[in-house]
DNA sequence: AGAAAAACTATACTCACGGTATAGTTTTTA
DNA sequence: TAAAAACTATACCGTGAGTATAGTTTTTCT
């Protein structure tokens, strides 16, 4: 595929998901896609197959960009310091500055979008939803991991759920943060699961 | 309005919701709603204007409904303990039980549902979502200022984005519930939000 | 430079859905 | 038992989603 190609199709993906993440997916018309994409249906229909394939797409760009930044925040996490405690509660406040420097509130999840549309796609686009949330679960637990291996935590913990509490957390407060339009609703939230964290395996 | 109206319309709405959590809400017609609740065209749209009316039913009756559920809770609670800390972790176990007790994962959030199709709804029903979240920040921290009364927090705490918490901690539970087809994983994070509330103010 | 492949445009068609309207029928209530 | 409420049955319209196909421009490769 040439960079022109490429470009029309990223271009029409970026117009789908902000619709979409307006709209939800059946709420989004393909002829409002394409309106806002300067391309004509048969464009369209040359990059994705139908819906289903566009859904597909938006997705697995998304957990890639989604993957790329949380690997970058914990890379330089792990540069500031040697300590995985500390390690995690840098990489929690990077998340949170992050979260902060959006002014307005987050654009929204695609996972959580479809979460309640999930009748409507076909198995791949559910696999891929899963495959996405448990890679989150798996990024965080590992960190959590090494906490645990020199931090003894204050209550017994399923590291899995105490990992999925981010990912809940996250997508609780960008629901919230849209609902009552208030930006940094989502930054709040993950700067107390962070002082969860330093509650529960901290010595303060 | 009769009994039987009365009946019909919950009927409707009771039908409406549980394909609504599963497709959307652009993604229901009204006539798959109609053909599963046993009614004609013209019986819908004497119960309801159109479809935007729909949707400001089924959300008061959603938060109605949640409303009766929490404060149900808090009651129990407080016949269970005098102390504003105990009341409000007795709360949060009650409510980990309920959730467990879904043998189903949790069908779903109509207010989270909505907010990603926000754009297809009037203001009306927009601002019965914005109430509805506020209302349940209200009755969370209207007992955690009852425990600040009493407890010191080992953090600096904005009581509005803890109780917020509860929410996120539920909203993100479901979606995760849903995703990962796990029953149990929205009782987790509310046991998990338990543990920072135990943390945050208790003295062990 | 020129052919082949890629990246599109233009157009047209079908069907489902939301919403409306109207006339008639059954059930409930006073 | 009459009026009001709660429907059924049917038909219609405009819009738009999704699809298909044939033709045209642009890029790429040799």
């Amino acid at each position: 595929m040439g960079d022109k190609a490429s470009n029309t199709r990223q271009r029409i993906m970026s117009t789908a998901e902000k619709i979409i993440l307006q709209k939800g997916f059946a709420g989004t018309s393909i002829d409002e896609v394409i309106q806002h994409s300067h391309i004509t249906k048969g464009g369209f229909f040359y990059h994705f197959k139908g819906k289903n394939d566009l859904a597909l797409g938006l997705l697995k760009r998304y957990l890639d960009a989604d993957d790329v930044f949380f690997n970058e925040l914990f890379g330089r996490a792990r540069e500031l310091t040697e300590d995985p405690l500390q390690q995690m509660l840098v990489f929690l406040k990077l998340l949170a500055e992050a979260m902060a420097e959006l002014k307005v509130h987050h654009p929204g999840c695609l996972v959580a979008a479809f979460t309640y549309e999930s009748q409507q796609f076909d198995d791949d686009v559910i696999q891929m939803m899963k495959d996405g949330t448990l890679s989150w679960r798996q990024l965080f637990s590992e960190q959590l991991r090494l906490v645990e291996e020199k931090y003894q935590p204050r209550f017994e913990t399923d590291i899995n759920d105490l990992a999925d509490m981010l990912s809940s957390c996250m997508e609780g407060g960008i629901i919230l943060s849209r609902i009552l339009k208030s930006p940094d609703a989502l930054s709040k939230q993950v700067i107390h699961y962070r002082n969860y964290i330093r509650l529960l395996y901290g010595n303060e």
